[in-house]
RNA sequence: GUGGGCGUAGCGUAGCGGUUAACGCGUCAGGUUGUGGCCCUGAAGAUCGAGGGUUCAAAUCCCUCCGUCCACCCCA
């Protein structure tokens, strides 16, 4: 046992008793996505390393200490996608979407990989769904994708979820901010929390995230970047705010929301479980990223995104006991004695098939009565048992699974016809 | 990277120094000749995460490692 592989830390094997929430999952996107009109992309698994570095930028936690990195065999170096946002603008530069009608409005659902320590809802391999709109600075454009977020939760019944919403502004106006946040700090200095300690140094907008009871009371007197927006960010946000209205979206404004990407401004956000104690529950985030793609060498284009985790979405679902509806089963099992019988169950299933009917056949080294529980277990609605008399005969006996004990038995040529009729009872 | 909890059959658990490690679910096979679900009987399945140590004796105590879970950091 302990000799056997194991999967490698923080990755998951999606056994098929958990499939019927992918699938949900998927389906509710692809309708979402269809209702307001996004097109599908999917970029490599891996890019170049360099993209990551400018784009989520070096100073992140994402690219200094959890980027997959590694050197291929000839010598490039790669990372395999810590997150998509980057990816999707690298092929809208590549592939030239900026000379199509602006915006783009692009969706994909992939894989992405952070080496971290795993906890509950984070994974060194997770999965998500992420949208962009490029190529808009347009504020009603960040309601849309905010609401087509929250629609996607609604398609899965997801009940109390809270959005919360703020603006960080335009990157100069921030560091202004910074500066002015940093001032305040600096001679409470000795006063706070290690962590925050460090953070005055490193990045002091995460000081308003501080979770120590030390930094709370500091934390509510700090200058807050909402109240002190410019002009162009306050009208811009003022418009989200209305737009959100408009759509029904409830939202509360949180001036403390801090997102861990260095690239967005102005419009951020992020979905969270009302009611929820546990750690890692934000279900879904992004922001307005307007020098992303100038960072990664294009014109200036405005752009606005959001990554949602599927499996974060999963653990609310449990945590809300939403359970999806189960996968189909087959319709039609086979249940045969002998080797004539096995030539003709294989002969019949092919035919059932060719009708659209899904089936499969018992084993031909089990008795009757073992392959009458395993259709049992299967979920089929119809079992099939041809024997030696059958074959014999030229019939098949036809069972329902469902009702108490009838079953009938037609000539092999009209089994078809009659499994049709018993199923479209 | 830091701190804490936990690792016993496929799954969920009991046992917490002393004879062949127990139970439930699941799996497989039977309950008369070819008929599922309920019920009954039986069987298979565990070098008690790995390695080392203490002891006459260790699943039970100690150490190391690995895995896992929870929290921090950070984020989906």
């Amino acid at each position: 046992m302990s000799k056997q592989f194991q999967k490698p830390r923080g990755t998951e094997d999606i056994l098929p008793d958990m499939q019927p929430y992918w699938t949900m999952i998927n389906k509710s996107i692809q309708e979402v996505t269809t209702l307001f009109g996004y097109s599908r992309i999917d970029t490599p698994v891996f890019e170049n390393a360099a993209l990551f570095e400018k784009g989520t930028g070096d100073t992140t936690d994402i690219v200094e200490k959890e980027m997959y990195t590694f050197a291929d065999r000839g010598g490039d170096m790669l990372a395999l996608t810590p997150e998509a946002t980057p990816a999707l603008c690298r092929s809208y530069l590549e592939n030239g979407m900026g000379s199509q009608p602006q915006p783009i409005r692009l969706y994909t659902t992939a894989p992405m990989f952070r080496y971290d320590r795993p906890q509950q809802g984070r994974l060194r391999q997770f999965t998500q769904f992420d949208c962009e709109v490029i190529g808009s600075a347009d504020p009603y454009v960040d309601a849309e994708l905010i609401e087509l977020l929250w629609r996607l939760y609604e398609h899965l019944e997801l009940t109390d979820i809270e959005l919360r919403l703020s603006s960080i502004d335009d990157l100069t106006s921030r560091k202004k901010y910074i500066s002015d946040l940093t001032n305040y700090y600096q001679p409470l200095s000795n006063l706070l929390s290690e962590d925050s300690q460090r953070r005055l140094q490193s990045n002091p907008l995460r000081l308003l995230d501080s979770k120590d009871e030390r930094d709370i009371s500091f934390k509510e007197k700090a200058p807050k970047l909402i109240d002190r927006l410019s002009e162009e960010s306050e009208q811009h946000f003022t418009t989200v705010k209305e737009a959100l209205t408009a759509a029904k979206i409830p939202f509360t404004i949180d001036p403390l929301l801090v997102r861990g990407l260095d690239y967005y401004n102005r419009t951020v956000f992020e979905f969270v479980p009302k009611e929820d104690e546990r750690a890692q529950s934000t279900i879904g985030g992004g922001g307005r990223y307007d020098e992303l793609i100038k960072i990664l060498g294009g014109p200036h284009t405005p752009a606005v995104g959001f990554a949602a985790g599927f499996e974060r979405i999963i653990l609310e679902m449990k945590r809300q006991k939403k359970t999806p509806s189960p996968l189909d089963s087959v319709n039609v099992y086979i249940a045969h004695l002998g080797s004539k019988a096995g030539k003709e169950s294989v002969r019949l299933a092919a035919e059932l098939r060719k009708n659209d009917i899904a089936c499969s056949i018992g084993e031909s080294t089990r008795s009757l009565k073992a392959q009458l529980r395993r259709a049992n277990t299967s979920g089929a609605k119809i079992t099939i048992i041809i024997g030696e008399e059958e074959i014999k005969k030229g019939t098949a006996v036809i069972k329902s699974m469902q009702t108490d004990q009838s079953q009938i038995e037609t000539p092999i040529s009209e089994t078809i016809t009659e499994v049709v009729k018993i199923l479209n009872q």
